[in-house]
RNA sequence: GGUCCCGUCGUCUAGGGGUUAGGACAGGAGAUUCUCAGUCUCUAAACAGCGGUUCGAUUCCGCUCGGGACUACCA
């Protein structure tokens, strides 16, 4: 026996010198999912660090959940996420239209063929029917399963009859009763499927000449010389299925590897219940392209179980198959929490804030203000904001009381825990004229505080009684970014006014 | 119901016939500190079960159990 690198099974006939294209096939019927995005991440890291090609297709054959602006949200999706295709859509390519309701023509010739072949046939169930049946089945526990092949040996004559009537027909596919059917996948080995096991004589071709998900995709993949397919293990089942399709047409079935599906906390399949789910939303809230892409792949994928920060381009080198995980994984909403504030911290502070802007305007904070104005404003604040931001749109609740007036607080929120307002009212009487002092006169933040602190002792009270009046005052909060810096960011005269507002409350407050 | 797939800390995972079963997120404790974050340190936490094979299984095999997917004129 030779050792011998065996990257054999991941390539069909096991040539290895080929061209690798892969493709990410979604259909335009709503927002772009986390899983879905996933599978196109796959897809596009293996083609590139094959150095091959990464196809884009649009599977719209089901016009009556097409949706504009879904196929919008496609594109508007991969570029935010820099994930560019060498063909598809928009940017062509030597296989197109790589749109399938364009190909209309070349399914119903393909599907003719099989026809002719007597591998597929027409047939003429009405909906009705096929939903009698299937009702009669579940009712009786019936081990068989789906269509009952009633129309698969029509004669000339009774198919020429139903024709005449005007009934349109579908076309099924001739699964074969007997034997068995198995592909290889590389992640899964060999997966065998008894042919009677195999949905029955599924449709290829609808009655309004459209194909289904399953010719389409294989006609599609042969013609556009995919060489391998990576695709959610939802259809695993149908693969045996394919393969039969690549068999009755004479051609070579691709490589497939079936990915392991992504979950919410409940162990099924990722939902809007569990949250988030389209890219669009994570985007809103202010996700950062790098954090989804670095956390989506992680799910799933590892390189040795240490190393956890990738970027796009890292991955497109290092990204392999074979460490795709077997076992379906739980989508970790805190995780991608974590990654992008991390993300976040390593921004610089004018990119920074050129992302911050878009959220601060959406709230109109930044009302009346000029483009420069915004971003020196906003420049100015983000050392402010950085380290506590999990998400971009964080910054308006952290950073809001800089551009707004909170109005006039409660008494409460000017006592620190513990305290009374009477004690914070002599804490603030006596740390206003210390800090406004302090500030006009600009002296060391370390200098004021230190005299704020020494307040403490002399009144009895703890070093958090003496700052939380002062806090809560100007920024209409127990929590904000640090004392000096939110004043400075306020500017004095705000603040001072804040806190002389500050002191009324507490004055004519007797008890919280 | 049938078919198929999966099974290491709560979660994402590394590992693999003999290991103190490693890392990260989340959790807990502490340090820093004017609050909140952030940062740093420490900590708790796993091989689903049962049978084999073997000198030795978490690792290989089988069964059980658990979870999931599919079973449309949707993809």
């Amino acid at each position: 026996m030779y050792t011998q690198v065996s990257l054999g099974g991941m390539f069909p006939s096991g040539r290895v010198n080929m061209e690798v294209r892969v493709r990410y096939a979604p259909s335009p019927t709503g927002l772009q999912h986390i899983g879905g995005i996933r599978t196109a991440l796959f897809n596009y890291f293996f083609a590139r660090s094959f150095g091959g090609k990464f196809v884009l297709r649009v599977e719209d054959t089901d016009r009556t959940r097409y949706s504009d602006e879904a196929l919008d949200d496609l594109y508007g999706t991969l570029d935010w996420l820099g994930i560019r295709w060498d063909e598809g859509p928009v940017v062509g390519g030597p296989y197109g239209p790589y749109i399938q309701s364009e190909r209309y023509e070349i399914y119903r010739k393909y599907a003719q063929q099989l026809i002719d072949k007597g591998m597929a046939y027409y047939c003429f169930c009405s909906s009705e029917r096929l939903d009698d049946l299937r009702r009669e089945q579940e009712d009786s526990h019936s081990s068989q399963q789906g269509y009952d092949r009633h129309c698969r040996n029509l004669s000339k004559e009774e198919i020429q009859a139903y024709l005449d009537k005007g009934i349109k027909p579908v076309v099924r596919l001739k699964v074969p009763e007997e034997g068995s059917t198995t592909f290889h996948d590389v992640l899964m080995g060999d997966i065998t499927r008894e042919n009677k096991d195999i949905s029955p004589d599924p449709i290829l071709l609808k009655s309004d000449g459209f194909p289904t998900y399953h010719l389409a995709n294989v006609i599609d993949d042969h013609l556009m010389h995919i060489t391998h397919i990576l695709r959610a293990q939802e259809w695993i089942p149908s693969g045996p299925l394919h393969v039969i399709l690549y068999n009755a047409f004479g051609w070579e079935p691709p490589v497939y590897c079936h990915l392991p599906m992504v979950m919410g906390n409940d162990g099924h399949k990722l939902s809007k219940r569990h949250g988030s789910t389209s890219v669009r939303d994570f985007r809103d809230k202010g996700y950062l392209p790098e954090a989804i892409i670095n956390y989506v792949t992680l799910v799933g994928w590892s390189l040795d179980g240490e190393k956890q920060f990738f970027s796009k381009y890292e991955l497109e080198k290092v990204f392999s198959i074979e460490k795709i995980n077997k076992a379906p994984g739980v989508f970790d909403y805190k995780k991608l929490d974590w990654f992008n504030g991390q993300y976040i911290r390593e921004k610089d502070d004018k990119e920074l804030a050129g992302l911050l802007i878009p959220y601060l305007d959406r709230e109109n904070l930044l009302d009346g203000m000029s483009e420069d104005e915004k971003l020196n404003r906003v420049i100015a604040i983000v050392p402010l904001v950085k380290d506590r931001l999990k998400v971009l749109s964080d910054v308006c609740d952290i950073a809001r009381f800089i551009f707004k007036d909170p109005g006039t607080p409660e008494a409460k929120m000017l006592c620190a825990k513990g305290h009374t307002p009477q004690q914070e009212l002599k804490a603030l009487e006596m740390a206003y004229p210390i800090i406004k002092a302090g500030l006009l006169e600009g002296k060391a933040d370390a200098a004021i505080e230190e005299e704020l602190c020494e307040l403490a002792p002399k009144l009895g009270i703890k070093v958090n009684g003496v700052f939380m009046p002062i806090r809560a005052s100007v920024t209409g909060s127990q929590v904000s970014p640090p004392l000096f810096d939110s004043i400075r960011a306020l500017g004095y005269d705000d603040a001072f006014k804040r806190m002389e507002r500050g002191l009324e409350v507490l004055g004519s407050t007797s008890a919280c």
